[in-house]
DNA sequence: ATCACTTTTTGCCAAATGACAAATTATTTT
DNA sequence: AAAATAATTTGTCATTTGGCAAAAAGTGAT
């Protein structure tokens, strides 16, 4: 918990009062690995902070193909935005693929947080915005360079994930083929 | 300038007074093709909207090469953000590649206006957040797809654009070389 | 219409990647 | 330890893309 309230102080300010009030709407929620945070189709309906463990964004495409969107590792916000927010069916799967701690909050709850602590929703929209930042200097990253460059800056980005996930995870969000990556990766080492 | 005020009624509500004022502080900034908005290594001093042009962001990378990071078309707001907000040098080039007609704040009065205007900061940080989320729809779909799926969505979303750019920049900002994508013209067409 | 210049298309070959299947290696279960 | 399962690597070949240079097409100025 300590890490979710050092995370919320790094963008605005809060009292000790306030932190007690988010403190006590939280829950601790434990993922085995494959477990869904999120799914697909269904409306999500918490708002998450990821203290251990591994998420993955993933949504099967036109052909089937299970493409993995990007991962959300220690120390970071999870949640399926746009459906949280819009209480829509979401289009893509949160999956946990290790073992996960997370720290929750029923979407009742967090309304209830944000309406009631001034500053909150603020703190949220900075949180939002810099993770949105980041996916962009990310995905840009992917764009125009050939695997192996791909697969030098993912290493980059992640350094602490790439041996803990699985190969065709890895090569889904690079946006090549498993086979490819383990090319190489031959060559690399 | 009623495009300008439109848009930003669209993220939130504005008085007549509060409108004057925005007006008030307006410029027209014309610009010629080819002319830069706001250049790398300098601090971006504008904020801008567009009413008529195209305007492209780009930078040089490591091998020297010219790299279109996306474009910007009519209406829509235009800003070296991270430049512009932390006054600190930019990394990129925002050119006009079309003749275009700007409407523009400097910094000074822009912030000026941001004092002033309660909840136009908040109008800002949905337009800002809007932004981002379009650019990471967009560069998801660069991402995993070959030379002719790419250029098939770039047209979804640019569609009028295609043909008012040079075929290199759309190269550039796919991430593929000009000849490719004159061969994936052809394939298609 | 001609010339100069820019943009786009082609041709050629090398390199990278995809598709599919089989083999190998790791991991888990019994 | 052996068997079963999953993950990764490798082989083979087709396709796509890159790199480079030349040709063709388009644009603008005189």
């Amino acid at each position: 918990m300590k890490e979710f309230v050092e995370y919320l102080l790094q963008f605005g300010n809060l009292n000790q009062q306030q932190i007690d009030l988010i403190l006590k709407k939280s829950k601790e929620l434990k993922l085995k690995n494959n477990e869904y945070f999120s799914e697909a189709g269904k409306v999500a309906k918490q708002f998450g902070f990821i203290t251990e463990g591994i998420i993955r964004v993933c949504y099967y495409n036109d052909k089937g193909e299970e493409m993995t969107k990007y991962f959300i590792d220690e120390n970071n916000i999870v949640v399926d935005l746009n459906s949280f927010d819009n209480s829509i069916p979401s289009s893509a799967y949160l999956q946990a693929i290790s073992d996960c701690k997370i720290i929750v909050f029923s979407k009742k709850d967090w309304e209830e947080l944000l309406n009631t602590i001034i500053g909150l929703d603020n703190i949220v929209r900075k949180i939002i915005s810099k993770a949105l930042l980041r996916k962009v200097v990310r995905l840009s990253a992917l764009v125009s360079d050939d695997g192996t460059t791909r697969y030098l800056s993912f290493m980059e980005q992640y350094p602490n994930l790439v041996n803990r996930i699985p190969l065709s995870y890895v090569a889904s969000y690079l946006g090549i083929t498993q086979s490819s990556l383990s090319r190489i990766r031959k060559n690399i080492c």
